[in-house]
DNA sequence: TGACAGTATACGTCCATGCGTATATAGATG
DNA sequence: CATCTATATACGCATGGACGTATACTGTCA
């Protein structure tokens, strides 16, 4: 059954931000660290959780990797990831998490549609 | 944050059926072991988790006591509970729960509105 | 009151997971 | 190649949870 997975996946807080701020937008670990404001190995360790179980896919960006989640999901994690963008709405701590997501990725230059992590260090 | 303690009480399989269950009617614990085939420690420390939890109520009966969802339920329960209920239908076990339930609540004298645990035998 | 049915809990074991520290790896750059 | 940045992993520790066995509790009924 592979809902039990996905609720395996939710029943962190910190997977639970992370997974609402990648149903929005792409990141890297770096930025998660930031928006988080967890310690690189936390966060690093989450998302390779999430990987292990298939929630989300990474790419290679220079130094960077970048997280996002599958293009092709499950019925289930389509469903619960609406749900989940829901429940956050109502929550200030995930709306403070996209609040931040949004500066940061202004940061790297508008409007950034394609991602580009670190962009003003990378650019020297 | 309570959106947690539910995915922690929806993330083991066992819960997950007891909860899909309950959402269609209330049961008492001998309903749960059968309609799971689940031991009685089992099924009831699961009720006890999840009564812990918040997601649950009882209700005492002559012997039994019955099981259901709390009438007041918060928004992000509520969506989940929906979320889940849709994720149930593709799939075939959360179904055999269903219809399982539905022949032992018919072995109790239909219309069964009002929930009679183990109506035969306490006629007796 | 004694026996029984239904349910709950205590106890022990095992495994998964969360976290931190330290270290390893990969790619870029001088 | 040396070094730096970004990321991942190994190791150890602590905790929570899942499960089974045995036992306790609660209400019913003879």
């Amino acid at each position: 059954m592979d809902l039990i997975q996905i609720y395996q996946c939710f029943c962190d807080r910190t997977r639970l931000r992370i997974l609402h701020l990648l149903a929005q937008t792409p990141l890297c670990v770096c930025h998660f660290q930031e928006i988080l404001n967890e310690p690189q190995v936390k966060v690093s360790k989450h998302l390779a959780y999430l990987r292990g179980h298939g929630m989300v896919q990474t790419r290679r960006q220079q130094n960077w990797v970048i997280y996002s989640l599958p293009e092709k999901r499950s019925r289930e994690l389509e469903n619960n990831l609406k749900c989940l963008q829901d429940c956050a709405q109502s929550d200030p701590a995930f709306k403070a998490d996209l609040k931040k997501m949004k500066t940061l990725r202004a940061g790297c230059g508008e409007p950034a549609n394609i991602f580009a992590p670190h962009a003003e260090r990378a650019r020297r």
